[in-house]
DNA sequence: CTGGAGACTTGGCCCCACCTTG
DNA sequence: CAAGGTGGGGCCAAGTCTCCAG
């Protein structure tokens, strides 16, 4: 992966700051001084004391078993109900001191922006073959309380604090070797090419490991990135060999290829994700195509004027809920009921099928292909059709439009979903207001137009005629500013609960948008802001206006 | 085939610096 | 100048997929 590596070793979170004095914690009413490892973990609870979090059963439980690994034999015996415990005051000083840190005066703020910056500019970047690259994440994930997504059943455990020792440290051998805090040394220094990571741990609520990888701008990470579209484009070439090839295997003698098969055709329809399978109780329950469990699929040989209609139902990544009603082709619907026999709501749909057989087989089809490769193909497939289909005399804002809703296309297919935001009602109101003005506004300047327009009729004097010009101009730049508000309101109206970003960075052929852009001479900023620009420079570099995906 | 380790990509949420507005 | 709104970026969890031993 690479010749030369040097870099400056991670940063490490902060050290525990004790609690003041003053600031009491308090068990069954009375105050107690904790010894500081309890009492850190303490703070952990107390900082997410106004989420939801710690109101759950579960959340509770696994916290307060942790916490206790963490106290003095004495706390210990003394602690023993959460329910008595009242972190309040520990609460109330942490809010006080994010207020305080808002309060700060400009030249504070300032000398923090120039030590982060410093930081930046000292642990950010490393040398990698002849380049200096951004790091991605060179700061230790700090300690604090697991929050998983979803219903996780290790919510609450103590995320513990990542040490030097527990870091193996990956570099060059000819290059200058990061140093360890005074006084402490890395677990291991280690000398492997084949790998791209600077720094690696080990982390202690499911045990994988962590990272430290190089900036998406990175050379690295940017081959990677253009290998995995040109993937995308193989299968392009080829993906009507493989749906003729999997509609025959619906009518297979054996069974399991007919459960590949309809999978399969899932997974290119309604690009699913492959769906691994995952340790039961370790993580939240969640579902991708090959783990399907038969609670979530409902079938309907009629629906309102549709025939073989399938239901999902289920969480996907992220604990994200998957909710779609398709119509399928005859033969897809006779073997879902074919596999649904027999079976409780919590077997697998796929009884012959998993992930590691599924893209056995798409290997053998199409060298790389794996499942994930057809969701990057449909989606950039879906944003080339959609652009094509754009007019070509739209105003600007016009253009920017469809290119959202084109992107939007592809997140509703990947099923990317976000909350709506917190302030989404009270702003699509004050854009409303903005409208309504804005309405006033070009009444009032036609009015005066059509005035100007009668007084020239009256007098034929240049100055009149020069005053009709002048309203004229002033009419024209509202409707645009009116036009251009809402488009905007559309947008957002349209984009509610979904999220453009995921399809935008990661399955969007970044050379599809640059040459649309290019061709309808739309800026590459209003498309892509400055880091997207910069993990895409390789695209921005490399596309025409004709590129064809 | 199975299970686990390892490496890397994908994903939503949240915070805060920055900008606009009143 | 304060208040309010927002986009960008950081954060870190949760996927995918490969490889290897047994």
């Amino acid at each position: 992966k690479w010749r030369f590596l040097e870099h400056k070793g991670p940063v490490f979170a902060a050290p525990y700051e004790a609690m003041p004095d003053r600031v009491k914690f308090y068990y069954d009413g009375k105050p107690m001084k904790l010894k500081a490892p309890a009492e850190e973990v303490a703070t952990f609870f107390a900082k997410m004391l106004d989420h939801e979090y710690t109101t759950k059963d579960i959340f509770r439980k696994n916290f307060f078993k942790d916490w206790r690994k963490e106290m003095t034999s004495e706390e210990k015996s003394k602690l023993t109900d959460l329910n008595k415990c009242d972190f309040g005051e520990m609460s109330e000083y942490f809010k006080a001191q994010s207020e305080a840190r808002k309060q700060m005066s400009k030249g504070e703020k300032q000398k923090n922006k120039e030590e982060n910056e410093r930081l930046l500019q000292e642990y950010g970047f490393c040398v990698m073959d002849n380049h200096k690259e951004r790091i991605g994440n060179f700061r230790i994930e700090p300690p604090g309380l697991f929050r998983g997504r979803g219903d996780h059943p290790k919510m609450g455990m103590l995320k513990r604090r990542i040490r030097p020792e527990d870091i193996i440290i990956n570099c060059s051998k000819d290059s200058k070797q990061p140093k360890a805090p005074p006084g402490t040394k890395w677990k291991e220094l280690r000398h492997d090419n084949k790998v791209t990571w600077l720094a690696s741990w080990t982390e202690n609520i499911q045990g994988s490991i962590k990272y430290i990888m190089l900036n998406p701008s990175s050379r690295i990470k940017g081959e990677k990135d253009w290998q995995k579209y040109e993937t995308a484009r193989r299968l392009k070439k080829c993906v009507d060999r493989l749906r003729t090839q999997y509609r025959e295997d619906w009518k297979s003698k054996e069974m399991r290829i007919r459960q590949r098969a309809v999978a399969l055709y899932f997974i290119d329809k309604l690009a699913l994700r492959a769906g691994n399978e995952k340790e039961e109780g370790e993580t939240a329950d969640t579902v991708g195509c090959c783990s399907l469990r038969v609670e979530h699929v409902k079938l309907y040989p009629k629906m309102d004027d549709q025939e073989y209609v399938v239901e999902f139902d289920f969480l996907g990544k992220d604990s994200i809920r998957y909710y779609n009603k398709i119509p399928v082709e005859k033969r897809v619907f006779k073997n879902l009921q074919l596999f649904l026999e027999n079976k409780q709501p919590e077997d697998d749909l796929f009884d012959r099928l998993n992930t590691s057989i599924l893209n056995k087989h798409l290997q053998e089809l199409m060298d790389g292909l794996t499942a994930k490769v057809f969701r990057t193909y449909n989606a950039s497939i879906t944003l080339q059709q959609q652009l094509k289909e754009l007019a070509s005399d739209d105003s600007l804002p016009a253009k920017v439009l469809s290119y959202n809703r084109a992107n939007r296309a592809v997140a509703i297919l990947c099923n990317h979903q976000r909350a709506p935001p917190k302030t989404f009602e009270k702003s699509m109101q004050n854009l409303q207001t903005k409208i309504d003005e804005k309405q006033n506004q070009l009444s009032a300047a036609r009015k005066q137009l059509r005035g100007a327009k009668a007084e020239h009729k009256a007098s034929h004097d240049d100055k009149s005629k020069k005053t009709v010009e002048v309203k004229r101009k002033a009419v024209q730049r509202i409707e645009e500013q009116l036009m251009k508000l809402q488009v905007q309101a559309t947008d957002r109206e349209e984009n509610k609960q979904i999220a453009l970003g995921t399809s935008k960075l990661n399955y969007l052929d970044p050379r599809i948008s640059v040459a649309w852009c290019k061709k309808w001479v739309v800026p590459i900023e209003k498309i892509y802001n400055k880091t997207q620009r910069e993990k895409f420079a390789w695209a921005i570099d490399m596309a025409e206006r004709d590129y064809e995906f």
